[in-house]
DNA sequence: TTGTACGCGTTATCAT
DNA sequence: ATGATAACGCGTACAA
């Protein structure tokens, strides 16, 4: 907090009251012109602004919105999705004039340090991005009862509204159409099972096989990573030679088991067909191109974003709490 | 802002005054150990919590520091050092118990916001990645004299610490090694030469060639990118069929300059000799493996987040000043 | 050791 | 249309 420069002076040097400079920079009616533009010029001359913090006390709130992003930093940087949630949540807020305020959580002592600055009133609402169940972040959130949405997991809160995709859905539509190339043992590298979208992923993906399921054919893995594709793939090759499809959970995983196939000399599609989710740069940059699940992570982003600010706005209350799924396409390449 | 339960409450349920109850938030001394007791018992049952924008406004400081991303969203997902960066800085802020507080800007009205953000006395600090010459930002930062550090440009300013590599002895270095294992026609994908970054691995580049340094050999791209290697190869084998070595601005370049290498059944490194920079996530993935420069990008940022905190704590100026060149290390991989 | 009272910089509610 | 003045919630000298 570095300006020293108050209401005060402005009005000293404009020969007019702190009431009136105060509605000058809150574009209230009732001012005259000249008492505008008295203020207007004191204002530059003396080098004024506003001390947010009095704002912020004075108005109880505080024009910005936190988008949390509830994940190890590292894995942050390997999800090719979270950037574009971003820049749609960002350019939503930006319109309504909110300071988007982006807060990681690594580690309890993050965590803590977030439901304080949630609990202090430094932001007006919140976004979170992949929030687990029953955490603290997201439960202070539901008491103190600020407007939020949550991205990525569907809430177990009542007064959080969840945007998000349907997971199981969009694996069941890519993998029928991956059997539909006539593939007919098919394995599954699966990851971020410890999420309901990595669940609902392998869901879909069981459902679709019906009889053909084979669960010694599903490899799971902790992360979306380029790294889980290559062990999962070889391990996978291990268990059944015989393999001629494969669903990844995500591109970045089938790019590694795509690696992994190259390297063994399998042709891709004609000896094994896969898949991958996401759309993803990776997709494109594959040999060859894969096929895929679009996700729109960017709408997710806005949809998110506005759902706060009708919110903040004051928006009915049944209208902002209903969650919304978001359509995803399938993207059909060389891959497969 | 949601709560509404004050110290008063606490006060008057602990049977004891405000000031007393203010003494024991912020852990003071000269206060008995049954009043301690009382005023944790009564801010338990009334669920109290501060309210930070009061308690800013008073102590004129907000233990938040702001970590401002100066570049397009989409550049800063491709960028492989950012994240890193973002991690390092957050460790030490999160030790040092600040809330860090990232702010993005990607258009004129973000920049205002956060112009905005900063004077309202949001942050006590900020760090600033990429911070262009004469931006509105780092004007406003300087103006307010807040503590501040720079990350990745060497400051115009005279009241702000820069941390950053030396990108021309980086490059010198490389490609002196480049040069050692025998090409004589190399060319250079360079990028970014709108920053200083991007020019002076140019400049390295330029230096170390000498009198074999060909201008036409050199094919500029706005942006790191895996497509600007691409475009950026394929021009290169045009002008120069005769070319054995590549210099890439960035591992994500040379991984599209690797591919198109690939697709005309170019040997590497046994015909072109291929090195990049950044020894990012992409230099393990690609086939082969890319001799790279690293870039202690997590340092970078554990340093400048220490710089901040340091002059927060009060620290001598001068100390604070001095700017830091990290030093890089070159990675010897296949790839030449 | 504890309580009192004023200040932090704005906004908002009154009169005028 | 404008000017006093009371909140807003907390920290902190100073008094007790």
């Amino acid at each position: 907090m570095a300006r020293r420069v108050t209401i005060h002076e402005v009005a000293a040097e404009a020969q007019l009251s702190r009431g009136t400079v105060s509605r000058v920079l809150n574009g209230e009616p009732y001012v005259s012109a000249s008492a505008r533009e008295a203020v207007e010029a004191a204002i530059k001359k003396v080098g004024y602004v506003r001390n947010t913090a009095a704002r912020s006390l004075a108005t109880r709130q505080s024009n910005a919105v936190a988008l949390i992003v509830h994940e190890p930093h590292s894995l942050v940087l390997e999800d090719p999705n979270i950037g574009n949630i971003l820049i749609g949540t960002n350019a939503v807020l930006s319109d309504a004039d909110y300071q988007m305020v982006t807060l990681m959580v690594d580690s309890q002592r993050d965590s803590d340090r977030v439901v304080d600055y949630l609990r202090g009133g430094f932001v007006d609402g919140a976004i979170v991005l992949s929030a687990r169940t029953g955490d603290p972040i997201t439960e202070a959130i539901e008491e103190l009862g600020i407007p939020a949405a949550l991205v990525g997991h569907p809430p177990d809160l009542h007064h959080v509204s969840y945007i998000g995709i349907d997971n199981r859905r969009a694996a069941e539509e890519i993998v029928t159409r991956l059997l539909a190339t006539g593939r007919r043992r098919v394995g599954m590298l699966a990851c971020g099972l410890d999420r309901d979208s990595g669940q609902d992923r392998l869901a879909g993906f069981t459902a679709v096989l019906g009889e053909r399921f084979d669960p010694a054919l599903v490899i799971p893995h902790a992360f979306y990573s380029y790294d889980a594709g290559v062990a999962g793939m070889e391990e996978l090759l291990r268990r059944a030679p015989d393999l001629d499809g494969v669903f990844a959970a995500s591109d970045a995983v089938a790019a590694g088991a795509l690696d992994v196939l190259h390297r063994r000399g399998i042709a891709v599609p004609e000896q094994i067909g896969i898949v991958g989710f996401d759309d993803s740069s990776w997709a494109t940059r594959c040999v060859p191109p894969l096929s895929t699940v679009r996700q729109p992570a960017e709408t997710l982003g806005r949809y998110a974003a506005q759902r706060v600010v009708n919110q903040l706005r004051g928006a009915d209350d049944d209208d902002v709490l209903e969650s919304v799924m978001l359509p995803t396409e399938i993207v059909w390449r060389e891959s497969a």
